[in-house]
DNA sequence: GATGATTTGTACGTATGTATA
DNA sequence: ATATACATACGTACAAATCAT
């Protein structure tokens, strides 16, 4: 691999060109949100660098930058390690994520405009569908599409990536696990009423209903997780 | 200066020492958010290395972990700059630190024990004394402790992190501004309200006192901002 | 627009600390 | 407990990009 080019971005000459090490930053970063790296797995530099055909130099800012981001971990002289937690620090890590949620929805309960809310609407209609014919993964993917809508609708990128690099945390967490099974069709009611309430403008009524359908979700997980 | 021996900690030969690029970070970052480095200061990496008695690596190193903190900001093969944000984005920071506030009041008035409760009641009245002299070095020190209360109350480490992460961006900017006047009583004021609905165990109550006050103190600190 | 100076980016070597037999 | 193996931490050298002239 070259020093500074990336491979894959030789469209735009003259747009700041990612480094290498935001490259393998996110690399990484994508390995252990999907699963691929589980906690408690043990990075190794040289490993990493002959992987990715670079130095160590590079490998080590990569982890620096995931280390305080909170996906890995870093004990002086002892190496790097996939960030793993304990029971009650992961109900705290759900506890905050709901919290945080819970004001995406307040302020998208007053600052959405009349057409995402609209959109909000057509999306979550658009679940009913999916609950009869239980397709999870389909399902899966609108209720992605349905929270970052909210997210969006907060109108504020600092909430925002809050809430992105808290749930790229959470997530890291969810593959240790079992998937959680039979929710679909109560997931879907408790969207209706963030909806119900973001359309209609009340922002503590969505916030409550936001934190709610996460404490739900958290603890249907959190039950499942190891240690 | 020795590898990874730090001067300043000879103490406890068998606690973890803390490596240079922790002490560095440190350094840096207190640097920043005590206003020494303002926004838009750039930081050389051979600059700071003289100053430190150190290498470029080890610099860089904690350059890295500082970007994602968000203190500083990298461009590629640009160099380092204190992070300086537009008017737009510091009314979300203020917006977003305001709501996290008020999350950690809600979940204090929820969690916090009766012990927490006397403790926070006794700070509060503490306050009023400081008011009537005007002292106001004393009141922002009081005022740290209310709050930073508040948010142990809420029994969350993970929001506790985020809150105090959120805090050290806010504060690198409050020394690019001037000094907020007369606030001094309304602040207790506010304070006395949240108190209230915390010792009464009031979530909601204890949320939304929170935010407006925070609010109030954004409104008055932003209107100062450059930019 | 080209050239030299400055600065950032990466590779690599060596020392130090940790783990294991 | 000592020695050996191994991984990490930092320093140094070189390459590439940016900036100033």
């Amino acid at each position: 691999m070259k020093p500074t080019a990336n491979p894959a971005d030789v469209s735009h000459p003259r747009m700041p060109r990612t480094s290498i090490v935001e490259e393998l930053g996110r690399r990484v970063a994508d390995d252990i949100v999907e699963g691929v790296l589980l906690p408690g797995v043990r990075l190794e530099e040289v490993a990493l660098a002959d992987r990715f055909g670079v130095s160590r130099t590079p490998i080590r800012e990569a982890l620096r930058y995931l280390e305080a981001t909170g996906l890995v971990e870093k004990r002086p002289n002892r190496g790097v390690v996939v960030t793993r937690i304990g029971r009650e620090r992961l109900l705290m890590l759900f506890e905050a994520m709901a919290e945080l949620e819970a004001i995406a929805a307040r302020l998208a309960a007053l600052k959405m405009t009349p057409a995402e809310k609209d959109a909000l609407a057509r999306l979550h209609e658009g679940s009913f569908g999916l609950v009869h014919a239980d397709d999870r993964a389909s399902y899966e993917e609108l209720n992605r599409s349905f929270h970052e809508s909210i997210h969006r609708g907060a109108h504020n990128d600092e909430l925002m990536a809050l809430i992105v690099a808290m749930h790229r945390r959470v997530a890291s967490f969810r593959h240790a696990q079992f998937a959680v099974l039979g929710r679909l069709s109560s997931s879907a009611n408790e969207h209706g009423r963030v909806v119900r309430d973001i359309l209609s403008g009340d922002p503590d009524a969505a916030a409550s209903a936001m934190r709610d359908h996460l404490v739900t979700v958290g603890d249907a997980t959190a039950s499942y997780l190891l240690v």
